[in-house]
DNA sequence: AATTCGGGGAA
DNA sequence: TTCCCAGAATT
């Protein structure tokens, strides 16, 4: 047990990334971090982090923003509850806690898109707080160095990772404990043929031991994926196009699109040239072009898409919700990414 | 307990 | 194709 500890604190001294979020004890920062790469790769997060910081470097900055901005600066990343929620637990900060982090993880977790993980995650780096964070890469290393072959996604399964993880939490130096982890699942421990001639644990690894590797961690769920069919329709006037605001509780929340008409099923192309545009109040246009079916894959949904381009006259009259856009003015509105190739495909044609 | 929420990279 | 990523909120 205390073998384990001390070999992953060695790898990690020799191994670490040289993350710009690990250079800094700005609870802040971290909490920025931390959401960013919920579900998301650190070559993928990075980018994002920076220009975040960038634009906000406190966050009272964060707090007085407006939510178009800090949906614009997360756009691509996906899943834009963790932007919303980023905004909202801002603003909480500076509100009740008068602009300063909360320093108990009882605080910590009651803000809006911090469950266990990031609390555990910013107590422990940020104020050195006693408390493991759980997060993939540690379901794995701990699955399979210790052979737990209790689901990771069972409830039962989620208490027992949770109970070693804290058994195996070095109180003394909780943040470097949980990075050190986390970093070695990251690198050395990966999911698919990790390097485990290499691994300085394998001579005392169960998964290794028992050639399980492969088999751990279990996983129970499965999920299961639906079609949806969205037609986006590219208003043309001289030198606007419409745009409107996905409100409702659905995919991207808060974010802009074109106006879209979203379909049961699959509609022929010629159906498409018949179809009744419920924005316009009159028939005044001209259909420019119908592109491919352009595909896109969210982790519960497959979205079929088409964009149709219009020409309409200047004084069309546009049902009220709509965005009158400049079109130089498009790219400041957070858009989804299937929007936003649309969006590129045309600006090519142009 | 099950479902939803994005997008991308690696094999 | 399949897996899964420094998960959280909602139903």
């Amino acid at each position: 047990m205390q073998e384990f500890n001390t070999t992953i604190y060695k790898w990690y001294h020799l191994n670490h990334r040289d993350l710009p979020w690990r250079q800094t004890n700005d609870a802040y920062k971290i909490w920025i971090s931390e959401i960013i790469l919920q579900q998301t790769r650190v070559a993928q997060g990075t980018a994002y982090y920076l220009r975040f910081i960038e634009r906000f470097p406190t966050v009272n900055d964060l707090a007085s923003a407006h939510e178009d901005e800090v949906l614009k600066l997360w756009q691509g990343l996906g899943y834009y509850s963790r932007a919303r929620n980023l905004h909202a637990a801002a603003k909480t900060i500076v509100n009740d806690y008068a602009g300063t982090f909360p320093r108990s993880y009882e605080e910590i977790v009651k803000l809006k898109g911090i469950g266990p993980y990031t609390a555990a995650a910013v107590a422990s780096i940020a104020f050195s707080l006693p408390f493991p964070t759980v997060d993939g890469n540690v379901y794995r290393v701990l699955a399979r160095y210790f052979g737990l072959s209790v689901a990771i996604d069972s409830t039962q399964g989620k208490k027992e990772f949770a109970w070693l993880a804290t058994e195996l939490l070095d109180k003394s130096n909780p943040g470097l404990h949980n990075q050190a982890l986390m970093e070695f699942g990251a690198l050395q421990c990966v999911p698919q043929s990790p390097g485990c001639m290499e691994c300085p644990l394998h001579s005392t690894c169960y998964a290794f031991l028992n050639k399980q590797v492969s088999e751990l961690p279990q996983k129970e769920k499965k999920t299961k994926q639906s079609f949806r069919y969205f037609y986006y329709f590219l208003l043309e006037t001289g030198k606007d196009i419409f745009m409107e605001k996905r409100t409702e509780n659905d995919i991207w929340k808060n974010l802009y699109q074109l106006p879209l008409v979203e379909s049961e099923r699959e509609l022929s192309e010629q159906e498409l040239l018949n179809l009744q545009i419920p924005f316009l109040n009159n028939d005044s246009y001209n259909i420019l072009s119908v592109s491919a079916e352009k595909k896109h894959v969210l982790s519960h949904r497959i979205i079929m898409a088409r964009l149709i381009r219009l020409e309409i006259s200047e004084d069309s009259e546009i049902r009220p919700p709509l965005l009158r856009v400049n079109k130089k003015d498009i790219s400041k509105f957070a858009v989804p990414r299937l929007v936003e190739l649309f969006l590129n495909d045309y600006k090519l044609e142009e």
